[in-house]
DNA sequence: AACTCATATCGATATATGTCAATATAAAAG
DNA sequence: CTTTTATATTGACATATATCGATATGAGTT
């Protein structure tokens, strides 16, 4: 089974001022490319709009349009970004921003 | 026929701190999903590598190891998305980042 | 005019992925 | 163990898009 801890944070060179090369770029741009999808930066702010900074999944599932196995995609998607982090609590799973990761996709564009 | 001169800025809400409409986040994703594409983010390192901030067309489909019908593309979407800015200097077309893009996406993250 | 070079567009194809219904797994309660 | 609730996975389908070859457009030159 998976860990249902954060998974590393592994970090990200400047994108601009020099040459990135293959590998920076391709990880770099499946960093991006997790954002590129409107119902995921949704989740991102739905949990970032809670004062605990936590969120059940399943509050998750009722606040947008999609099914449940959509949103459990996303935030699989996410989690294996490192951009969030879960802890199971019962039979609830909660979903945390990983700040330092956006922190560092930030300073991929300094 | 399409200007040469740079997109209108549209700029971006902060996506964390506050829930954030649908069409915010499909504009958001939308210019995230320019950067999740490794040959696209090799295409802003070239022009950014540069001292004079600025790429001919040509050299930068030297560079990659794509073609140029291709290269073209992926210029072309990052022109639409505000992220480049071209000017044509006889028959080559000169490409420059457009800053203030990256800096306001980089505000969304904040 | 024709020729050359740079860039853009078109058409086709392959791959990636968002979405859902159905099902499986996991945990708690009875 | 059975039931219930929450979450994850599977399989199928549709859409988006990266890529290329072929072709078109545009600018300069002769």
């Amino acid at each position: 089974m998976k860990s249902l801890k954060t998974p590393p944070i592994f970090c990200c060179p400047p994108l601009l001022g020099g040459r990135v090369t293959e590998t920076e770029a391709a990880s770099a741009a499946a960093l991006f490319r997790v954002l590129g999808e409107p119902a995921r930066l949704q989740l991102l702010s739905l949990i970032a709009a809670q004062p605990s900074g936590e969120v059940c999944a399943c509050e998750l599932v009722e606040s947008l349009g999609l099914s449940q196995p959509t949103v459990s995609h996303h935030l699989k998607v996410m989690y294996e970004a490192g951009l969030l982090s879960k802890e199971r609590r019962g039979t609830w799973i909660y979903y945390r921003i990983v700040q330092e990761r956006l922190v560092s996709l930030r300073d991929l564009l300094a």
